[in-house]
DNA sequence: ATTAAAGTTTAGGCAAGACTAAATATGAAT
DNA sequence: ATTCATATTTAGTCTTGCCTAAACTTTAAT
């Protein structure tokens, strides 16, 4: 059985491997599992003895197909976990991670399976995010835009955040934007990259912080006048 | 925040001292927590200084107040997640043990009180043991006896297993015996203390051997044909 | 080409929790 | 009262994972 740190520092390698560059370095990592470089430079060393990633000593590391494979699954409980205690249990999304940090460390496969047919196989966590499948791998993702990259005057829903920091989902809160927010983008100022918004139901144009506008993922607004969460909606 | 392996001591030595006697000895606390009496004993030294159990040295230990409202807690979590296990994604009474386990390591008070609403407030686990309230205390428990112990000629109820470890409880599969299940004591044979079973719906009467008597739980059977499982009892 | 800043590893420690082997206390049997 | 088997604690190590401080690479700037 993976210990919870070597869990962690895993599914971290994987997210700014996915996210960023080549190699990842111990810096990044270490910032990832608030961990000091030292502790981290030892722990890499480790984990290029067991197979999981390469570790070429001052210049990052790269996660091997095995240490891949270990990091999605890991990703697969944490996203399953969330969605269990959103969907099920009424928490809101700016609840969840950390106690998914810790359920995902519950190892049993069995267990994860059965959550993910009791959820009915999810495909996007309650952040947006898309679910490995048991297989190991994500499913196809729908196309998505940056609301900062988005066409203008056409209507768009939101359908995740990057890097949704909690502190993150209680500002979006604040801003009455959640997933399935639809919402028009009217202008990008060329001064700071602001937007001006508008919203289906409201007369007056808001302006959104490009720090916004940067993390929110964007689909073309079904034509459907519901709201569709990203559970319903068919990706591939 | 405690870790794991505090916990698993704590929740250990609840058991033992409400299963037993008056001081848990140091062996067998190693004997539940799978470790050595060397290891314990620092152990409890350990537990003793930070107030959660009084050490007498070579006499054993005995939880004090403290010990046993956080040891309570643990056993909260544990029963708590087997229902679900059970409930909501299928599992057999005999393999959820282990899965609980580790989930009730995981600390958040909030999650487990929305788990015990979402499971609506259970009063047993899937093995008829008692589940401790959000407040650290058992909720009464109806009046039980071991079916070893029952009056003759009355139909009884299977509302409980002593001590159920998972060959016991596949044991019990191969007999047929699950929680609800009704059964009429015939006789209790003086030799070893065998009993003659008579089923609701058989015409043979089977002998049961005294080591599997001893270890059921029954209650007077409710005078309703079918099942009662015991979600739905009222045990007031 | 040197030099300096930034990033990374090594060295040396510490705490938790486990183990084995050795010492010591207890309690029952002589 | 002594002896002896059993239970318990102590002593000495080990592993994991973390830390700070020091040494060393890399890289970018002079
Ligand atoms: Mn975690
Ligand atoms: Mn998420
Ligand atoms: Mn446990
Ligand atoms: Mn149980």
């Amino acid at each position: 059985m993976l210990t919870v740190s070597v869990e962690n520092y895993l599914k971290a390698i994987l997210h700014l491997q996915v996210e960023g560059e080549e190699r990842v370095s111990t810096t990044a990592i270490a910032q990832k599992v608030a961990s000091t470089p030292a502790s981290t430079s030892a722990m890499l060393t480790k984990l290029g003895e067991r197979g999981w990633l390469e570790h070429q000593p001052y210049h990052g590391v790269r996660l091997t197909k095995k240490g891949q494979r270990v990091a999605m699954d890991i990703l697969r409980r944490h996203r399953l976990w969330e969605c269990f205690l959103v969907d099920h249990l009424g928490f809101e999304w700016d609840q969840v991670h950390e106690i998914a940090e810790e359920l995902e460390h519950v190892g049993s496969v069995e267990l994860i399976n059965r959550l993910d047919a009791f959820l009915g196989f999810p495909k996007l966590d309650p952040h947006g995010d898309v679910i490995p499948g048991a297989n190991g791998r994500f499913r196809s993702v729908a196309a998505r835009t940056l609301l900062t990259e988005a066409p203008r005057n056409l209507e768009l829903v939101v359908v995740g955040v990057v890097d949704g920091g909690d502190a993150f989902l209680r500002h979006l809160g604040v801003l009455g934007i959640q997933l399935g927010t639809r919402m028009t983008v009217m202008e990008r100022l060329s001064f700071d990259g602001s937007l001006h918004i508008k919203y289906p139901d409201e007369e007056e144009v808001q302006l959104l912080a490009p720090s916004v506008g940067q993390r929110l993922w964007v689909d073309q607004s079904s034509p459907s006048p519901e709201i569709v969460f990203p559970e319903e909606e068919d990706l591939q």
